[in-house]
DNA sequence: AAATTGACCAACCGCTTTCCC
DNA sequence: GGGGAAAGCGGTTGGTCAATT
């Protein structure tokens, strides 16, 4: 039993593409479409595997492919996309105009994740300052490992949002994932049925008009004061929210001002978005 | 100049998901 | 609904090349 290969191995060519094989593919292509790939390097003549063939044209030979050079802005879109999606890459690239996964994928094993990574340390490492400082902190480091790419993550096919529940008690945001993603401090529950829906298309799509939400997470650890008058909630979804450590800053925030009427309003400004963005 | 190391990236492999009968 | 084929996806491998020793 067992699944038939996708394509006899006996006297088909491997390895790099030659230039030849290229346009005989990209030819063939041009002239009967994508797909059926399993057939078409019988109809185009080529030596190769289908599945070849395809990620051959895919991730190299398209026209529309841009190469090398990624942008500051893509790649600050990759690590937020990665924070959001994970290990997506098709997702992800799905949102990269003229990049192909496997770029995306061989870009951040190569680049992003050693610097993600690095930044993390640090981070770790200042919080582990605060900590010895005399902060009681144990619990926002706890939260900060939350933040983590790992722990963020949600898979697109795990979990629909339905509902949402809000605990008017402050400094508490509580996201349920799959019925039970929570913090241990946390008092806003989202429900999800299947996967969330914060996580389809056209929410990743408004998470992705981050230039704006962005700079949240870049300077939130000194302008977590300015954090509601900047905030633009109508622009955001519950990803951006996750995206942005938004449950560290709104602890941040509260902590900081230890006020009822804050506190207050902040709830009021967050039943109001997950109401409406979420109901 | 030769050997070694590491970064990069194209391609492969195997598994999962989707489609179609 | 079940099963097989096709397509898609993500992890891994291996070749190439530049930098370093």
């Amino acid at each position: 039993m067992g699944r038939s290969p996708c394509c006899a191995k006996e006297g088909l060519n491997r390895g790099a593409w030659t230039a030849h094989e290229d346009k005989v593919l990209t030819q063939y292509i041009k002239l009967h479409g994508e797909g059926r790939w399993r057939n078409l390097p019988k109809k185009a003549g080529l030596k190769r595997c289908g599945k070849s063939c395809r990620l051959r044209w895919l991730n190299y030979l398209r026209p529309d492919i841009k190469r090398g050079n990624i942008s500051p802005d893509e790649e600050e879109l990759i690590i937020r996309l990665h924070k959001l999606l994970g290990n997506r890459w098709s997702l992800i690239a799905g949102r990269l105009p003229g990049r192909t996964d496997n770029e995306i994928k061989n870009y951040w094993n190569t680049n992003l994740g050693k610097k993600v990574h690095d930044q993390q340390q640090q981070r770790s490492a200042s919080n582990l300052k605060h900590h010895k400082n005399g902060e009681p902190n144990s619990k926002k480091a706890k939260s900060m490992d939350m933040a983590s790419p790992s722990s963020l993550v949600y898979r697109t096919k795990a979990a629909k949002c339905t509902q949402v529940f809000i605990n008017p008690q402050p400094h508490k945001v509580l996201l349920g994932h799959d019925h039970q993603h929570c913090t241990e401090e946390t008092n806003t529950v989202l429900m999800f049925d299947d996967k969330p829906a914060a996580m389809d298309d056209d929410h990743i799509n408004r998470t992705l008009s981050f230039s704006s939400f962005s700079n949240i997470n870049a300077d939130q650890e000194n302008s977590t004061s300015d954090f509601l008058v900047d905030f633009d909630i109508n622009e955001i979804s519950i990803a951006s929210l996750l995206n942005s450590d938004f449950p560290e800053i709104n602890r941040d925030y509260l902590n900081h001002n230890n006020s009822d009427t804050i506190t207050s309003h902040f709830v009021d400004e967050t039943a109001q978005f997950f109401s409406e963005e979420m109901l």
